[in-house]
DNA sequence: GACTTATTAGGACATTTGTCCTATTTCTTC
DNA sequence: GAAGAAATAGGACAAATGTCCTAATAAGTC
């Protein structure tokens, strides 16, 4: 069973959009590396926006399947932070490259004044109320959303800083930070 | 005496490639604003990636007159931080429509792979030797390059999700806790 | 096997892109 | 004021862009 055309494109589409932003990742380029002609996009989709909302369609599925997966791996709160936090290790060679593929793409939506910005917040979105049930399992109470907040920023700084620098040692030392900080809290509970 | 149509040109694309991004700009867009003729570019620059140039030179000579104006305002290395931080608020509201300059070119550069990123980085450097020189002051002794890169980092992300949420509370609460951070750095002599 | 639908290739299309060329205007210097 | 240099406008240029159209092929259904 092979995957459909339309698949594949919004695969491969993904991936250009990452690793070279959407604007500059063209129908052409698409075209090559699925291996169809570029007039036959008009069959699955009706606009370049319209494959960018079927990669953020994508994105949204697959993140909503990553985190119900480390939902399930475990029932510690804490323990599962650190699987978000170790996402940062998992992919860190993809992010020296090409930073955070959630944030790049706001911060590239933003300055497009894209109509799509707003669903591209909403996969960063799936990770914040995420994490904020987790700190609330913790006792966080109404503490829990500026703690997401709060970890989804140090993330997202760590991978502009490391896509900045290609400084695998900085994600490293920032993580083990980050695990610091989460193992401290002074409102949770402590670690057992 | 008005600024000449190359420092005109310069300071216009400078604008443009913060709030629209440097690949979505065209010559036709800076043309429009500066109020020339579109072929007039090739009399200053011989190509658009010379004035991407153009536009760095500029940012790191601001950047480095920025720094120096901070250095020459008081003798507490604590205080000079502060300013750093305080960016973030002076900045605010176009820092939640376009995120940080610095940051977005930098990642914006690097999905490109374009041949000045590494200029673009260095802007980055600029802010990262003078917080380290702060830290070194204020007695970080070897701990005040990571000091200086977390710090950076912190203000990266703040910017990111900034940009994301339009969530101007949020710059604020982050500010707060960078510094309360600020204050309470243990390998630090204490706030006096 | 005939008929319908889905899928594809290939190219046309107007527009925009960065770049370059050539006149013309403006400024400077004597 | 004349001569030379600097600056500008306007358009030409090929290449690339997103989009659309049409004809051909493949798949599926009766």
């Amino acid at each position: 069973m092979t995957a459909s055309t339309r698949t594949l494109i919004v695969e491969k589409a993904d991936t250009l959009f990452y690793e070279g932003g959407f604007e500059a990742t063209s129908f052409a380029d698409i075209a090559a590396v699925v291996g169809i002609s570029r007039g036959n996009f008009y069959h699955h989709f009706k606009s370049k926006d319209d494959i960018l909302d079927a990669v953020i369609t994508r994105r949204i599925a697959r993140t909503r399947d990553m985190l119900d997966a480390w939902q399930d791996q475990g029932d510690d709160p804490r323990q599962r932070i650190l699987s978000f936090i170790r996402m940062l290790i998992a992919n860190r060679a993809k992010i020296m490259a090409f930073g955070c593929p959630v944030g790049t793409l706001c911060s590239e939506l933003a300055k497009l004044d894209h109509a799509a910005q707003g669903r591209a917040v909403d996969i960063l979105g799936l990770f914040r109320d995420w994490l904020a049930g987790q700190f609330r399992e913790l006792g966080a109470g109404a503490r829990a959303e500026p703690l997401a907040l709060h970890l989804l920023s140090w993330s997202q700084g760590v991978a502009v800083m490391a896509s900045a620098y290609r400084d695998e040692a900085f994600i490293h030392s920032e993580v083990a930070g980050i695990e610091n900080w989460l193992a401290n809290l002074p409102e949770l509970s402590p670690v057992p």
